[in-house]
DNA sequence: TATGAATGAGGTTTCATTCAT
DNA sequence: CATGAATGAAACCTCATTCAT
């Protein structure tokens, strides 16, 4: 029986997804995928012209996927603080939630294309509009919002990506302890 | 023509390096690796057993190099702040100056084992004993030396990836901004 | 182009067949046996997980298709002695006809797996039975029947052995002097 | 410390005996008997120009002891059953006694000019000599000693590979039982 | 005589991709 | 759209042999 296109799309990108987090970056190959998403590997070159634009496509799903968590819940009535509280949980849970995304945070990074696929998306972030407000507001430091996502957000990763490798829990005290800490770090 | 052993596997390491930073990692055939360090492929399998085992001791190796890094330059004579500023440059430079290293990073963190070597290592690093110094000194607040690496030094790594892959370059004055407010973030 | 399932797999199996008659167990190559069987390396694969289990099923094939051989032109009716002498020149005359197989014969026994490939069939073979009805008829020596084997039908590879690595000839009245003479030995 | 010459050599051809029965003829490689020898590669081809030769060298000692073992305690002055029965215990306590040989048996015959070496002894061995007297007085049937060699000693070896092969043990009164059928399957 | 690191041709196996159905 | 057997280049790895010491 047929899939539906976009039904075809998503087993091919979760088995992608599935199989990098079991196997790792480079134990991916097309026959896997297609096993693990039960269609046949020529199915695959149906959607995707080959395996490079298949992985970027994967890692700009990805990426988008994770802005949108970012984004999550926003409420501008709230204070800077709190938003951005309410982003370092969004990220920390995400990851927390989603041990395959945890398991390949650091593959993503050799997709191809993916830091052209991160730039891209330069300046019209959450992320990045965030940053431009609690600036005007003169809340936050005038440095780069990537250099304020090295300092605040990415340490929510970092600790994750740590909790995972190393099988430690962190207790949510410490991890409240921790955003008030970066809080500090990026504050005026 | 018989080489000396050190000098075979130094040159089977460092062709390893190199392609591995041209190339990427899903490129590096034993091929090349024999090729760039002008050796046959079968020299190569009478230090290592197989690919994997290459790969990892080749893990293990840049992992205890940078940790050498860190420690370059020490002296405890100096306020912590200071040496925070000298450990966190250490990071900085060596990266900027091992473009190689740099753009494997990532890599090297999705290679088997990766996790294990850093877990061997735990507490017995030099940033580990200089947090327990700091921390006894009631200069350094009370988290785990790992947390506070994610919120201090791993800045530095962020960074210099960073700027690799934007081709930007962050003054030194950004610099020595963000290592003090990394610093504020660690304090007690 | 595709071929049909079973032919490919018959094509494989004689081409194995084939390079070990001509050249050897020792000079069996998978890029040999694809290139006689006129498929491509990687196809052998889709068949067999690898080079050993593809020998243990061309030894399974092998001794199945003696077991047949051995029970051909089966004719109850006939005396004892009739059956047995049939028996003993149809592996005579398989020997001779399949100047391969012969070439093979040792080699097949060096076959991993060999021994259990015999041992699964102990008990059901078509000699097995016969010996049993033999017995019960009081004309066969009460001997388990795998003895009786290398008294009776084994001289037969013998022969057929010697014969080819000696190239000598021997003539029908000595074999059939053989015939007679092996049955006597098994007989009551 | 230098091995006296036939040291060596016996130390080489053991190492051959031993890998050859515990991995088989297919995984014998000059790396592992050199290992197994504890002599370096390179000294093996002090003692033999090749691998071919090694093994061919291997297969006349071996099959030179074999004649040596059907010689072993000969009495012309007991009756010739007598002496059949001597050598075919000869020739199956020999396989009992060293597993290694009786794991091998097969595989000689793959050996590189095995049947060429079995040739050359034609008509000079110990049972070739004992045919020829016992056919002079009239005991032994009138075929080729290479034909009576199949019907009678080989049995030994057949049923000795078996009893290895298939965990089994053969009765003394069952193999007493053998010897005399054979000797019957032969005699005038 | 003895060594053993080095060689490199050639073996086994994988995998992105195609194409007849 | 979908299939999956087939492909073959290229990957990993082995091993008989050499040669500087």
């Amino acid at each position: 029986m047929a899939h539906a296109e976009t039904d075809t799309l998503t087993q091919i990108f979760s088995a992608t997804e599935k199989i990098m987090a079991r196997e790792g970056f480079h134990h991916l190959s097309m026959h896997k995928i297609a096993k693990e998403a039960k269609v046949s590997p020529g199915t695959i070159y149906l959607y995707f012209k080959n395996k490079d634009e298949l992985l970027e496509q994967f890692a700009r799903r990805t990426f988008n996927a994770f802005l949108c968590v970012i984004a999550k819940n926003a409420d501008e009535t709230l204070s800077f603080f709190e938003q951005y509280r309410q982003m370092w949980w969004n990220v920390w849970h995400y990851l927390c939630d989603n041990p395959m995304v945890l398991a390949n945070v650091n593959q993503y990074r050799s997709l191809p294309d993916f830091s052209d696929i991160c730039a891209e998306a330069q300046g019209t972030t959450y992320w990045d509009l965030f940053c431009q407000k609690a600036q005007s507001a003169g809340v936050l430091c005038d440095l780069p919002s990537k250099i304020l996502f090295s300092l605040g957000l990415a340490t929510a990763i970092n600790l994750a990506v740590d909790q995972a490798a190393f099988k430690q829990l962190w207790s949510n005290e410490i991890l409240e302890n921790v955003i008030e800490r970066t809080w500090r770090s990026i504050q005026k």
